[in-house]
RNA sequence: GGGCGGUUGGCUCAGUGGUAGAGCACCUCGUUCACACCGAGGGGGUCACUGGUUCGAAUCCAGUACUGCCCACCA
């Protein structure tokens, strides 16, 4: 690299975040570096980005995860690929319906008042002014997003596919009309899927009260929790394997309070074990008794309707009433009855809907279904085949097991915010054929009432009412933001993708959905093995998605609370951002992103990162003030490199290792403590500490440590910059660097050729004899300006060479009048001396007439101590026959040569004792 | 009920077979030369428990306890 920059911008004094973070952001911004062409003469790396809900503000979740795609995005930027990150959003049927209707209910008004398109509108006006706010939360994060390339799940175009998406669906059979029993929102007035309802353990009763028989001989208890089906039972069910119920199969019930016969039916659903063994069957209000009542052929009373309340059929004595408020009254006239028998207390796993908090009601009602067998199929051999990876890898079990269990997905919302599902009804009489008259309903896919009309042929036709599933829209994420249906440019270059970094909770919701379209829809017939699934035609294959699936952790509170708007310990990352920066807040971040599941995230971490930034730019600012007009940066010729340079290097392209393979494997955590420990623990402490004495000189030692200093530095930002994308630009800006932008900047790449065991090992003994010199100061009370001189008794020749060479470093660096190597150990006789051993030397510090003898024997007892139990430990090991027998030979010589370098040590502080004590 | 994690110094966490680590907190010392958001030095852990495999276990296996998460139709 050869400097380009002439003028260099001087760092403040002070690091202000916010000036500079808004500053660089407007550069990149402005310059272009986020916008992707198709490039064919690089490797494309493209990434979607989950779309946050137009209702959305940042939160931690997100925080973190796009800390971790701009992190990634960023280093394969500046690896060269033709690098994509697309960001949108989503229009979040429930949750936008939500707000609007709370806005609404503020004024007094519901959105039945406003009528359905006054009411889209709305939400329409909401999206507007709210809906992408978070893109200036992202920016302020400092996502190096493709801004040109936005989208948004209600968009022209990302409807046609949602429309493709159905039209295939339906006319393949997959999409059908079904009858169930499905989670009723009673708020919301619309079904909702079974993973957005959460189950809550709350307190309850569990009633347990007597159905007598029809004709007055005696009674069978039932229990229930939820006492107000009681009046839609179409029978009590016993299991056929339970002696007390089998004289009685068959025999009829007098329900009590509806006052119709009911019978008693044979069952395995019913367990023996579970209160009386009998259960009351509620076939239009639960699931199971749905079922059960379908292989009974019982009648389906519905007897609560969509609105929470009870229906006319339920009886004159309870229609209008609330449920909850029905549930009281069934008691109370059982209990007038006689019937009850027992009221227990009793824990509920209870059904809430994730988006309204209110109690889901089961409740037996007509909707769209997908059949997902045949579309989970291909999802579950692509991933058994390795194509799709996740991170980590635990999660590819959890999602097989889900998608080898999986069950028909119910797609129609009973809202009014989302893709109005494009099904045409129309109803015509005719004559059934025993002649009585008979209603007909006919459907089919349109867009237009004018496609209906033709397809239908009639005008009297009407579209369905329902909206889609929110996720049937995001399902197609990956493809559709890329322009499926439309063959284009960007979906053959840049799909498929390359992550997906998520939430472990929209695994299902979300993820699996993906995989799922993406191979029922994306075709190729000419694509490597790796990209998907070949057809039977053997030649088109069906393409995946995305090749990495990451799981992040979850952000919970430091307690290990979650986050909840409700429990009020949430944070938002925006004032994080304010108070410590955005580099600060990713950093902390993705030092936590781990293996662990869980981050407990405290601000005192972002406070620390933050330390660790201004450590970046003090450092910096130190290596700035140091260079002059001639400093290039360029490397200098390896002759001149002196062993801390070598050193420094060796430790560098180690840590470049490092975080390229951490990078790789999505492992932050590991990425950022190596640079952290690289920057902190040996550039700053170390390096930079001897740099000083060479900067002091002139010529030719002066300028090779002035471009040494500014090639690591230079080197080192750019190994940070996609994680701490701010604070780095800015620095890079100031020293001497060839481009416009560190994220254009090439990311720096381990060669080997520059690691250096020797100077490593020198290295370390140079840091030990500093160390122990410090330390023998410290322990002593010798104030640290005190210039005392020392000696040092080196092991073998290579320590010699060491020493030699980095003596005046060791004086420097230890405040020492001068470090002597010595070939005997120096007069011990005058006791005027004080020793420590190291790995490699003997270190000794002439303290004269400070030497308090007490405090000196106090020392060397503490480090007989512990050296004396490191020679036990390997003594024991290698007296151990089957040790030596049995383990490496390498690792018993090493155990061997371990050993003596302790008992020299221990020989060592003997003889001192001796002398001391005498 | 099933499945999957976690349990390492006061706190938050690294560490997958060979001398127990980091950051913070704590104690001592230090404001002349980038940084007190700092520097130097130090103390502190029988790696949850029990058993097994192994020459050797924080690490592998089995079980136990506690804890978290996901899935599940027990009234």
């Amino acid at each position: 690299m050869t400097a380009e920059n002439t003028e260099r911008p001087e760092l403040p004094k002070a690091y202000e975040p916010k000036e500079i973070e808004a500053k660089w952001y407007a550069f990149w911004k402005e310059h272009g570096y986020f916008h992707a062409e198709p490039d064919p003469t690089k490797t494309p790396y493209s990434i979607t980005i989950p779309p946050p809900n137009i209702t959305g503000s940042l939160h931690m979740g997100h925080a973190l995860n796009n800390s971790i795609l701009d992190t990634m995005t960023r280093w394969h930027r500046m690896r060269g690929f033709c690098t994509l990150c697309l960001p949108g959003t989503d229009h979040a049927g429930i949750a936008t319906q939500n707000v609007v209707e709370r806005n609404l209910a503020a004024e007094g008004l519901t959105r039945h008042d406003l009528g359905r398109e006054k009411f889209i509108e709305r939400c329409w006006q909401w999206r507007e002014q709210y809906g992408t706010r978070i893109y200036y939360q992202f920016e302020k994060l400092g996502c190096s997003y493709d801004w040109q390339r936005v989208r948004f799940t209600l968009d022209e175009s990302y409807v046609d596919a949602i429309m493709e998406e159905f039209r295939s669906w339906y006319e393949r059979g997959l999409i059908y009309r079904g009858t169930r029993v499905v989670n009723w929102d009673v708020k919301f007035q619309s079904a909702v899927s079974d993973i957005e309802v959460e189950i809550e353990e709350r307190k309850g009763k569990l009633y347990h009260f007597r159905y007598p028989f029809a004709d007055g001989s005696g009674f069978i208890t039932i229990a229930t929790t939820r006492p107000e089906t009681l009046l839609g039972d179409s029978a009590v069910a016993a299991n056929p394997a339970d002696p007390r119920y089998q004289p009685y199969f068959g025999k009829m019930l007098r329900l009590p309070l509806a006052n119709r016969d009911i019978p008693l039916v044979a069952d395995e659903y019913a367990k023996p074990e579970f209160g009386s063994g009998a259960v009351k069957v509620t076939p239009a209000h639960d699931l199971n008794d749905f079922e059960c009542g379908v292989r009974h052929n019982l009648p389906q009373h519905i007897v609560i309707g969509k609105d929470g309340s009870m229906t006319p059929l339920a009886g004159p004595d309870y229609a209008g009433l609330d449920r909850f408020v029905a549930r009281k009254k069934v008691v109370a006239d059982m209990e007038a009855l006689g019937l009850v028998e027992k009221i227990e207390d009793y824990t509920i796993q209870t059904p809430i809907s994730e988006r309204s908090k209110e109690v889901i009601e089961p409740l037996l009602s007509e909707q769209w279904f997908v059949d997902m067998k045949p579309l989970a199929a291909p999802a579950i051999e692509i991933v058994q085949q390795g194509k799709i990876q996740f991170v980590p890898e635990r999660y590819k079990d959890i999602y097989l097991r889900w998608m080898e269990n999986i069950r028909p997905w119910c797609i129609s919302r009973q809202l009014w915010w989302g893709h109005r599902i494009p099904v045409w009804w129309t109803e015509e009489t005719e004559s059934g054929a025993d002649g009585q008259p008979a209603t007909g309903r006919r459907h089919c896919f349109a867009r237009t009432k004018e496609q209906a009309v033709a397809a239908l042929g009639t005008e009297n036709c009407w579209q369905d009412e329902d909206v889609l599933d929110t996720w049937f829209s995001s399902a197609l994420w990956p493809h559709a933001t890329l322009g499926w249906p439309q063959d284009s440019a960007d979906l053959a270059y840049f799909y498929p993708t390359n992550l997906l970094s998520t939430a472990q909770e929209i695994l299902y919701l979300w993820v699996a959905r993906m995989i799922m379209t993406g191979l029922d829809f994306v075709k190729r017939t000419e694509a490597p093995d790796s990209d998907g699934l070949l057809e039977p035609d053997g030649r088109t294959r069906s393409i995946l998605p995305f090749r990495d699936v990451y799981v992040h952790a979850t952000v919970l509170d430091e307690k290990g609370e979650r986050m909840s708007k409700s429990k009020g310990n949430g944070i938002d990352p925006i004032d994080l951002i304010e108070k410590y920066g955005a580099d600060a807040t990713r950093f902390s971040l993705l030092q936590q992103a781990g293996k662990n599941q869980d981050i407990k995230y405290s601000e005192q971490r972002t406070d620390l990162a933050g330390n660790f930034c201004n450590k970046l730019w003090n450092a910096s600012r130190f290596v700035l003030m140091n260079l002059n007009e001639t400093t290039t940066g360029d490397l200098p010729a390896r002759d001149q490199w002196t062993v801390p340079d070598r050193w420094i290097l060796s430790r560098l392209d180690t840590t470049i290792g490092l975080v390229n393979a951490a990078l790789a494997t999505y492992d932050m955590d590991d990425a950022s403590r190596a640079l952290y420990a690289f920057f902190w623990d040996e550039f700053c402490d170390w390096y930079v500490e001897m740099a000083k004495t060479r900067l002091r000189a002139e010529g030719e030692e002066k300028s090779v440590a002035q471009n040494l200093l500014a090639f690591v530095l230079e080197t080192t930002l750019r190994l940070l910059h996609p994680m701490i994308p701010f604070i780095t630009e800015e620095i890079w800006q100031a020293l001497p660097h060839a481009g416009e932008s560190l994220c254009l900047a090439s990311y720096p790449t381990a060669t080997g050729d520059w690691q250096d065991a020797a100077a490593e090992t020198a290295m370390s003994l140079t840091i030990a004899t500093t160390r122990a010199v410090r330390n023998m100061k410290m322990e002593l009370n010798i104030p640290p300006g005190t210039r005392l001189t020392a000696a040092a008794l080196p092991a073998d020749a290579t320590a010699q060479a060491a020493l030699t060479s980095n003596a005046e470093l060791i004086a420097s660096l230890a405040r020492l009048n001068v470090l002597n190597i010595v070939t005997t150990a120096p007069g011990t006789d005058s006791g005027k001396w004080i020793a420590t051993p190291v790995v490699g030397a003997e270190i000794y510090l002439e303290i004269g007439d400070a030497l308090d003898i007490g405090k000196e024997l106090e020392r060397i007892a503490k480090e007989l101590t512990a050296v004396t139990k490191q020679i036990e430990r390997s003594e024991g090991m290698l007296s151990n026959p089957n040790f030596v027998d049995r383990a490496a030979p390498e690792r018993v010589a090493e155990e061997r040569q371990r050993l003596t370098e302790w008992q020299a040590k221990h020989a060592s502080l003997e003889e001192r004792r001796r002398l001391f004590s005498a």
